[in-house]
This record gives C-alpha cells, structure tokens and sequence, in this order.
DNA sequence: CGTATTTGACCTGCGC
DNA sequence: GCGCAGGTCAAATACG
C-alpha cells in the first residue's frame, strides 16, 4: 500500500457523453475556466453529488485560482501533470458495471492519482489500467477522499462526470410504486480511487462520502466481478429517489465505482439524519468475520484487503463527528440552494477549523454563490482555503 | 429506543 | 416465454 501514497500521476479522467478522445487537461482547462460550460443539461445537476458540481466553470476557475496559490503545493504534485482523459460513455451499457473488465472503459468515470514526477511531462500517456488509488500517508486517509486523490493541484474540478442518458430516470417496482427500474435510465458513474480507510462501512465497503446522507438497503455480488456492490439511497430527505451504488473496479480493486442513479427531488440535503451517510464505529458480528454474506459468497477478495482495519477508526474520526455540523450547514445551504451547491459536510476532526468557517457562514449568508461555499469565497482560515470536501490535511500535511 | 446495517428473499428488466 | 442478473424490500440484528 505504500505505493498508494501519491506516486503516480494526478490524472483525471472524466468522461462525457459526446466526446471520445483523450484530452489532455491543459486544453480542456480553457473551457473549463469559461462561463460557457454548463454542469449538466440546463445546468441542472440531476443526481446532485458534489463531484457534479466540480463542473461549475466557476468553481473550476476557483479551484485553478487556488491551485495557483501555495496551500495546494504538494511535494508530491507540484511537479506532475495532469490530464483528463474524456471518455465516450454514450455506448455503455446500464446494465451494470460488467464493463469494468476493461481497464478504464467506457464508463463515466474519473479517475485520479497522483504520482511524483520529478520532471514534468507534457503529457503523459493515458493509463489504461486504471491507475493504483492513492491513499494518504500513514493511512490517514481523509474522510471522503484521498486527499491525493483529489488534489487540486491535480484535479482542477472535475472529479465527476456525467451523465449519458437520454433515458429519463425512472426506478420503481410494486413495492415502490411510481417508481420504474430500468436499465438503461441514467447513471452517473463515478470512478475514484477508493479511499481505503476512509468512509467505509463494517463490511469493508469503501464509502467514499459525499454531500448527500445515503443508507445503505441492499449489497449484491455482481456477476463476474469478485466484489460486491453496495446500494445506497438517499436519506437526506424522505421519499428522495436518488440512489447509488458502490462497487469497487474489477480490473482495480483500488478504484471505487460509485454510480449515482435518479435524482435527488430535494435541492440539497436539507438535513442528515443522524447518522444517516456515516456509519456505525464498530461492525457488527459479521464484520468479525471481515466479509458481509453475500459478499462471502462469492469469496469477494475486497475482505482479505487489509485496509478494514483502518477504516473503522476512520469513521470514528471523520464521519460521525461531523454529522452534526453538516446537518448545520445543510439546513443553511438549503436556504440559499437554487444553485446546487455543495458544502462539505463530514470533515476531518482535524478540520473542525473549517466547520466552524461553514457555522460562519451560516451567519454571514454570503450568497448564492457556490464558491462561498466551498471555499468560503475569498475568505480563509489561518491562509487556508476551505476544504470543500476535507481533502486537504492541513494540520497533518500543512505542506502537501 | 431510534437508527443503520446486514442479508435472504422477492421482484423486475432484459437477452435469448 | 424462460432464465439470469441486477435491484429492492424488509426482518433481524447491532450500535449509540
């Protein structure tokens, strides 16, 4: 796991439905830092998940503003390069993820790594396996992603993708009536360098967090991939149809998959419920045994990884203790959140600096402005800019 | 006691 | 129409 310490290449690769080629980053970031790129069809983020929002042009011209400044240095990042790769997802079939036998397929996906480079590349070839995760060092893998993972030095926004399809997004069944399941509804895949001791759940799932509270209902073995694959709705807000799945790559066990499924009917997480989206410390029995049953049944590999021992603690630190102050923050968002904004929720205990900004903000009602919002705007704690999503180890990594 | 997770069973969609 | 695989439900269980 040493090697998961940010020594690859920050690549970013993000799919988009229309497009095919690889485009190396430096030319994308043009567009990007443009007013013209929407986040997704009319601008609406239909499954709502932060890393959509790292589409928000303005964002990413917020993040590169930062990425200029020297809190986002990283010894490991200054020198290497980074990339987008867009891939076309028009063709991917919903029926699943079975596509993940090929490396870095045609999913949606981004993936993200980071490397040491110890001389700039122009360009650096697209990995085609994806690329080994990244995990922080000494396993302080933050809570809801590597913070090599997603460094902003590296990702400049986009740790999302998008979205195929034309298929408006129906999920039902008798027992959920006026729902329609199909397969072919959108999705959004996400694919992440699984934050191995972070968010995870008893059964050694990786759950990497995002801004939106999910409970977990069903976990299934998928058929050709070893790993099983965890359902997720979401609990933010009662009767919201949004779901996602999470599945770790067949072809990387480091990569997570997370596939975002229906939209949220609800702007933003007006609330979590307590513990809804964290998770409990301690497994329960089955945990003992490292592997949930269905999982086992299929002698899922992802249990003999050695990463869930660390990852219990991991929720100890990171995601309970900040269910709190999100739910704060997600009442104050929902007050101003006609622009689909993320506020980080669940953060370091190291960063309580920052949720203490977000109680700020919550008095000072900066605005719609997303960019308030994930980096307080112009404003900074100790010169340090806001860690939307607790990437960023200040207090451990102040120099990254 | 309330909430989340686990997990076997059931349901649905899709391919053949 | 059938079977498979994926997706969801809900009872049991665990935890704070």
């Amino acid at each position: 796991m040493e090697n998961y310490q940010g020594d690859l290449n920050d690549i970013v690769r993000a799919s988009a439905s229309q497009q095919s080629d690889v485009v190396p980053w430096q030319q994308l970031a043009p567009s990007f830092s443009s007013s013209t790129v929407a986040m997704e069809d009319n601008g609406v983020n239909p499954f709502g998940d932060p890393f959509s929002a790292m589409r928000d042009p303005l964002l990413l011209h917020e993040l590169n503003r930062l990425s200029n400044s020297s809190y986002f240095s990283s010894p490991n990042s200054t020198n290497s390069h980074h990339m987008i790769n867009i891939q076309d997802t028009s063709s991917f079939s919903t029926g699943g993820l079975d596509d993940m036998t090929s490396p870095c397929n045609i999913f949606s996906r981004i993936q993200i790594s980071n490397s040491h480079s110890s001389s700039p590349r122009p360009m650096p070839p697209p990995p085609l396996p994806c690329d080994p995760p990244v995990m922080s060092a000494a396993g302080e893998a933050p809570a809801v992603l590597p913070s090599n993972m997603l460094n902003v030095n590296t990702s400049k926004g986009c740790l999302i993708d998008n979205i195929t399809a034309s298929v408006p997004v129906q999920i039902s069944s008798q027992r959920n009536p006026g729902i329609k399941r199909r397969k072919n509804q959108a999705k959004k895949v996400v694919c992440i360098p699984a934050p191995a001791a972070a968010n995870s759940r008893s059964s050694g799932e990786v759950v990497p967090y995002d801004m939106w509270a999910w409970r977990k209902y069903g976990q299934k073995p998928i058929k050709g991939s070893p790993y099983p694959r965890g359902y997720y709705r979401c609990s933010s807000l009662k009767g919201c149809p949004a779901r996602k799945q999470v599945e770790r790559s067949r072809t990387d066990p480091n990569m997570l998959v997370i596939t975002y499924t229906s939209e949220h009917n609800h702007p933003w997480p007006t609330h979590r419920n307590a513990l809804a989206g964290s998770t409990r410390s301690q497994p329960s029995k089955a945990n003992a045994g490292g592997s949930s049953t269905t999982g086992s049944k299929i002698g899922s590999p992802s249990n003999s990884q050695p990463q869930n021992t660390v990852k219990e603690s991991y929720n100890n630190d990171t995601t309970s203790t900040s269910v709190k102050e999100e739910m704060k923050t997600g009442d104050t968002e929902n007050r101003k959140d006609e622009n689909q904004t993320y506020t980080p929720a669940i953060l370091p205990e190291s960063q309580q600096q920052t949720e203490d900004l977000f109680a700020d903000l919550d008095e000072l009602e900066l605005g719609t402005d997303p960019l308030h919002l994930f980096f307080g705007g112009e404003r900074q704690i100790e010169n340090k800019p806001i860690d939307p999503f607790g990437l960023f180890d200040y207090n451990n990594n102040a120099s990254f």
